[in-house]
DNA sequence: GCAAAAGTGTTCGGGCTACACCCATGA
DNA sequence: TCATGGGTGTAGCCCGAACACTTTTGC
């Protein structure tokens, strides 16, 4: 085996991937849990997650996780962390990459999801999870508050078109706090990286609301030069 | 074993840590580098890094390597990506979970530090460094980037008593960036958490300059009471 | 006395906050 | 016509950026 030519007298652990996968529906962040019909940690609420393959690295394994329990396959993917603690497992020493997704709800495949034992809960009233599976959860919920606020990554978890109330109603679902409407369409417009359509979303309302796009690539221009997003 | 109950039809990977070592000579960012003297790699450019133990977390393990080349127990360590290429190592598959460390130069033990064939480079232009070592380094110094913004970490890097310019050169050293004095005073002085001493170093100019200690206590307060610390 | 670094204030503009009313529409 | 959510402007304050001269002292 080349594998063991310089390496040989140290030891190998399972690896796995943990997928804390966040969606929004319109009123709550929510966090996608599996009901465990299996040991170890049967009956328990437990992160979509699975070991990593001898052909593929972290990333592409929490992607086919992503794709087994939701059928999407262009999905926003963070590593954050790595845990490691010798008993996080009672079952093995195993290491979990972490891994936080921003999907768009719409786009899942609800068949899939409940094939999976799958339940969207909000992140807001957590359910207590298997093994460490609540601090790499509340560790996912701290660096997505920590990214959004830096990065353009909410439209992740919204729709393609998107009205500003439902915008603001998302960060006010990551953040657990209310924002005053003309400040958050201020500073919205003030970025300049919003496209107005002249099409409205009646759905949440009578009046109805304009939809608009973010506007990716003026994002990636502005990024190249260094000019901060910031919201 | 035990270890093979639930997943033994897994396979399982050598783990490592690697361990990005940050220090500030006065006027540079450093990072520890080693001469590589045995293969693979032999004569590259390298990280500290090594194997897990079987009885030991990440975080220890990167402790531990730590401490073999400067002799320092207490540092400020932060994990920040594990590196997961299928081949990253053209030894074997290494899965590699990297940190970041800030140590206080001044207290590293320059014995061990040569021992290791380890030196002290300018993150300003380092060497190419050996497999995804240069990845590894580029993305701790964008971490420490980040983190550097919104927490007091710079003074992992000064001795305890430090004067303004001192502070100054070494954020200056980190985003690469010069700062007008007046306003980096200002914002300092605004943190309200540092304590002036009435002790003076001359080591810098003929005047000499007011030390300084940073009040962690009095940050933690506040930290917890979520105010937020800019820089 | 001069070189070299330490130390100090003011002005201006932009962005954040707080705040209250009219609009459009479906029921 | 009324209830519901959509949409708009202004005033005050604070903060960050720009900018130049005096002080101290070792040589």
């Amino acid at each position: 085996m080349s594998q063991s030519l310089f390496y040989s007298q140290y030891t190998r652990y399972y690896v796995a991937v943990d997928c804390v996968i966040f969606g929004f529906n319109g009123d709550d962040l929510d966090l996608m849990l599996i009901k465990r019909s299996f040991n170890p940690g049967k009956g328990e609420w437990a992160l979509p997650g699975g070991f990593i393959e001898p052909n593929e690295s972290a990333a592409q394994a929490s992607k086919r996780i992503l794709k087994e329990h939701t059928g999407i396959s262009d999905v926003y993917l963070e590593q954050y962390y790595t845990f490691t603690d010798v008993d996080r497992d009672p079952g093995a020493r195993i290491i979990s990459i972490a891994y936080y997704a921003l999907i768009k709800v719409e786009e899942s495949n609800n068949e899939l999801v409940s094939l999976h034992n799958a339940y969207w809960k909000k992140v807001s009233v957590l359910p207590k999870l298997m093994f460490d599976h609540g601090a790499i959860a509340e560790k996912a919920l701290d660096q997505l508050r920590l990214k959004a606020k830096h990065q353009p990554i909410g439209f992740e978890l919204l729709p393609e078109c998107f009205t500003i109330p439902q915008l603001q109603k998302l960060y006010e679902a990551i953040y657990q706090k209310k924002y005053d409407k003309r400040n958050f369409r201020k500073k919205i417009a003030h970025l300049g990286l919003m496209e107005k359509l002249n099409v409205k979303d009646k759905t949440g309302s009578k009046r109805g609301a304009f939809l608009y796009k973010f506007n990716k690539s003026k994002y990636k221009i502005l990024a190249d030069k260094g000019i901060a997003f910031e919201i």
